[in-house]
Formats: structure tokens, sequence, C-alpha cells
DNA sequence: GGTATCTTGAAATCAACGTTCCAAGAACGC
DNA sequence: GCGTTCTTGGAACGTTGATTTCAAGATACC
């Protein structure tokens, strides 16, 4: 049976995620994929179906292969604070510099365009929320059991705090924010979550 | 002169302020402003220009209207922190309940769509942030001047962490995030804003 | 090597898009 | 009332969108 392709459809789909994390489903076409890809429009839909189905499937794989790695990076870092703060080190050096500048995270970008309409991407979207807050819960509870943060502190709560800054990140690094002033930001504020439960 | 218009561009603007607040730019066509408004596409032309000078003057109009005042209550209520906590939970009220739930912040959705990559967008984006930071800066010296923030706390990193965090409950307001969650975590953020500088 | 089966490329389809054009109509100054 | 000037409704424009179709080409099995 010759079900041979004459590409790597895994690599197609790297391109295709650059594509919709940086323009959004809406502002690109299928057109423009087939340019990106060097793939006929025919190969595009034999392989992964109409564009729904060519984002959702590009949106996942962002998901298991940028967001889900970090996440799990941080949670078993056993480090606690430090952890966390490598992460928004980290994520802030990916938003600021080098090829994705500028392209923020397309978890995000999705939350505000047409795409979150999309009940598939909706559960996407909150499966990946809760990843993340899950992966901030267990570095916090982490410095808890060091003693990096105060006993009485509301870790969940906490963990929902850093998981909204890491949006607010994302969302300001597509309008071109400086990357120092990220880091100054995020450093005072994880200093404050250091610091939580002493007084509040 | 006979330049008497049939319809009130003011309130034709109001519509469509909704329909790019809610559907973004990009998923918002002519047609459905022409059907949203009652009015003929030749009208709206004629009175706006065309798609993007439309979007724009929707997008300074929500950004005084919305935006811009909410800023200048905080920054102008005198009390600090409390002003800071009624935003925030006026903030949410209004994303996760009432006709406008779920659409989040026009702004933030222009961040995260193709809307951004029009200079003047970016721009308004920019001063929007701007004042958002600058209104919780004002705040934060006030409860400094107040006894309630130790002298030693960074304000504009604390005023760009508030930002930041406001960002993240318009973003995950638009994945329909319940409100009672939101202000739970807003309350232990601004509760460790309340005791920054602190030891950090 | 022949044949069945799948991929591929290019053209075709159909709808929707933003935008423009134009005749018809309405309101003001005279 | 008349002419001018603007608005209006509707049709038309050309482009681009996503999706389908189909002949041609390529491959593996026999």
């Amino acid at each position: 049976m010759p079900d041979i392709k004459h590409f790597d459809p895994d690599e197609a789909l790297d391109r295709v995620v650059r594509l919709f994390w940086e323009h959004g489903a809406a502002t690109t076409s299928i057109q423009a994929v087939a340019t990106a890809t060097g793939l006929n429009r025919s190969s595009l839909y034999a392989t992964f179906g109409g564009k729904r189905e060519l984002y959702l499937a590009a949106l996942r794989r962002y998901l298991r292969d940028h967001s889900h790695r970090a996440f799990a990076f941080v949670a078993e870092d056993g480090r606690g604070l430090p952890a966390i703060r490598e992460f928004f080190a980290g994520l802030i050096e990916l938003r600021c510099t080098g090829p994705y500048a500028g392209w923020g995270c397309m978890a995000v970008n999705a939350h505000a365009g047409g795409e979150r309409d999309d009940p598939e991407v909706r559960g996407l979207l909150d499966d990946h929320h809760e990843r993340l807050r899950g992966a901030m819960c267990t570095a916090l509870l982490t410095a808890r059991s060091q003693g990096d943060l105060s006993p009485g502190a509301d870790v969940d709560a906490a963990a929902e705090t850093l998981a909204l800054l890491a949006y607010g990140v994302n969302l300001r690094s597509r309008a071109g924010a400086e990357a120092a002033g990220l880091r100054r930001t995020v450093d005072v504020a994880l200093g404050a979550v250091g610091a939580m439960g002493a007084s509040g």
C-alpha cells in the first residue's frame, strides 16, 4: 500500500505551530500555511483535515512541547522558589529575545481571540491553566516545606496569582515590553510571595 | 447644506465597540457591523472610513469610556490600597457577570490578536498600559504616605505587577473564570502587596 | 512489469470579505 | 418650488477565504 508521504508531517506541523503562534488562527490563511510549509493544500487537508483541526493539532503540539514541558520543570525541580524564579526568567528571555520574541504565548493569545469560542480549544486552555496553576502550587508547597514561605500562606491563591502574572508577562511581551522591566517586576512580585503570609 | 445623518454616529459607535470588544477585529465583518448597527455599508464608510479606522475609533472610545475612566477613579480616590481593592472588585464583577461577562478587556484582547500589528493600535496599547501603571503607582504612593505600605517598597515594580495581574484577570475571564476564585486570588495578592517591602 | 492505492499539484468551486459606485431620496438656502 | 448637496439603499466590484475535485505521478505488493 503506497501510503508514503513525500514530507514529514511532524516537521510541517512545527512550522504550522509557529504560524498560528505568531499570527493567531483568524489571520493565518491556509494559503499562508501552504507557503510556509511548502506543501500543497491537498496534502494539508489529507493529512490534518480542515483549518480547525490544523489549528487544534498545532495548539496541542505547542502545549505539549512548550507549556507542559516548562511546567514540569517547575514542579519537579524540587527547589521551590528558585524554580519559580527560573521559570519566569526563562519565560521573559523567550518572550523578549530570540526567534520567538514578541509572539507571546500561543495559549494566552488563544484566550483573547476568536479561538476560545471553540469548545475544544476552551478545554485545552482550561487544562493549560490547571497545569500552570498546579505546577506553581507544587513549587510553592516545596518552598513552604523548606521554610521559604510562611506556614500560614494561602498557597492556592498564590499559585493562581503567579499564573495570572505569567499571563500578564506573555501579553505585554507581544506589545514589545522590555525584558529588563519585566524582570524587575517579577523579581519584586516573587519577593512579595516569599514574604507572604507574614502579615496578611 | 443637508449634512443631516439619519442616525446617531455616537450610538452606532457604541454598538461597534461592543462588537469589536467581544469578537475582535479579525472575526468581526463589516456586514456584522452593518447588521448590528442597522446601518448600510455606505453610511458606515461615509461616516467612519474603512474597517481599520472603524476599529481604531471603537478602540479609542472603549479606552476613553471604560479604561481611562476606571484608572482615574483609582488614582484620584485618595484612599490608596482600598481604592486598588475596589478597582479589582469592580473589574472582576464586570468581567464575570452582566452583559459584558466573558468579553475580557478590549485592550487586552488587542494585545493578543493581529490588531497589535497596527502601529496606531500599538501606540494606544502602550498608552493604556502607561495609564494603568500610573494609576496603580499613584494609589500605591498614597498608600505608602498613609503607612499602609513599607517605605522601602518598590512602588514602580509593584504597580507594574498589579497591572499585569489585571491583565491576567481580564484574560482568564474570557475563558469563563469564576468570579469567586478571581476575588480570592486578588485578595491574597493585594495582601502581599500590603506586606511588601517588609522582608524582601 | 502490472495493478491497485495513495499522494500530489493545479485548477475549480463557492461563499464571504472589504470596498466602491450610482441612482434615488431628503433637507436646507434661496 | 428649485437647485444644490449630502445621505442612503442596494447592487456591483475584485479579492481572498476555505474546501473539493481530478488527473497525473509515485509506490509497494504480486
